[in-house]
DNA sequence: ACACTGACCTGCGAGC
DNA sequence: TGCTCGCAGGTCAGTG
């Protein structure tokens, strides 16, 4: 399930193995996963070549000469690069052809991801309407108090708002809140001055923490060539219910929170 | 204006 | 063992 460490780590293989190539055709063998016009993609990014490599949030931004080929994996897409002749698994959806003889293959077991060309002049300040990233000097405790006293709701649902702060999804919003010491379900107006602090700091040490590791797989992917994380974040909390808390051993607790699976130590959050 | 719900998909695990 | 059923997840359109 790609979140923002995952996304960083597709960007930086992929940088390292497709620039500057050149797209020479492209076959879309499941239209839905690209948006609007399916010849007029084709038409507008043969001949262009991978230019720059950025992400926003989750997504991951090919800047290529005259556009920008915008990816979204949802929860299990990935890209192959792999021969030509290399036989077309059935979750492959979309292929570009590169003037290598190389291939660039989008994978993606439940269809959930989506691509799409957006104008190379694009803002991608306000692209998608995305809150800041972890890492931007906006991101204040300041800001973020100001945010959530208008909020009804948990803190968690706060977390998985992309526009509050972007490419946080359930795992790391589980694992933020355990660093935090907080309840999942703490009312966003509740929260503190010193947890907007706290929620700053383990945002970013997790996430930052989470790209030097390659990102988390939790789920086993069978593919050998699949480019996603290759290293095991250590996750304190979230898929952990019923073990023991590392820091009490007090038992895990599953629970429902923003209609997400959530998992928290109930003696270490408080509300 | 805000928040919640359902749709999009497939694989897998639980339960019978 | 073999089947059905429901859950998992991020985003967006639709509804309340």
């Amino acid at each position: 399930m790609p979140e923002l460490p995952e996304v960083e780590t597709v960007l930086r293989t992929l940088e390292h193995q497709i620039q500057k190539q050149k797209i020479i055709d492209i076959d879309i063998r499941w239209d839905r996963i690209v948006q609007g016009d399916n010849d007029e993609f084709k038409q507008t990014l043969i001949g262009q070549e991978f230019v720059d490599f950025k992400r926003r949030g989750k997504y991951l931004l090919f800047i290529m000469n005259d556009c920008i080929l915008v990816s979204h994996l949802r929860m299990e897409g990935k890209y192959f690069y792999v021969d030509k002749d290399t036989p077309v698994d059935k979750h492959t959806h979309v292929i570009f052809k590169l003037s290598n003889n190389l291939e660039l293959r989008y994978n993606d077991t439940r269809k959930f991801g989506r691509m799409e060309i957006l104008p190379k002049d694009t803002d991608l300040d306000t692209f998608k309407n995305l809150g800041y990233e972890p890492w931007d000097e906006r991101l204040t405790s300041a800001y973020c108090k100001s945010v959530l006293r208008k909020r009804t709701g948990p803190i968690k649902g706060a977390l998985l708002d992309q526009s509050f702060i972007a490419g946080i999804g359930n795992i790391y919003a589980d694992e933020i809140c355990f660093k935090m010491g907080v309840d999942p379900r703490k009312a966003c107006k509740k929260i503190t001055k010193k947890n907007c602090e706290d929620l700053i700091i383990a945002t970013r040490e997790i996430l930052q923490r989470a790209i030097e590791c390659g990102g988390t797989t939790i789920r086993s992917y069978t593919s050998s060539l699949g480019i996603t994380g290759l290293f095991q974040l250590e996750v304190y909390v979230h898929g952990k219910k019923d073990e023991v808390c590392p820091v009490c051993g007090t038992p895990i607790k599953k629970i429902r929170v923003a209609t997400r699976g959530t998992y928290f130590c109930p003696n270490c959050q408080k509300r």
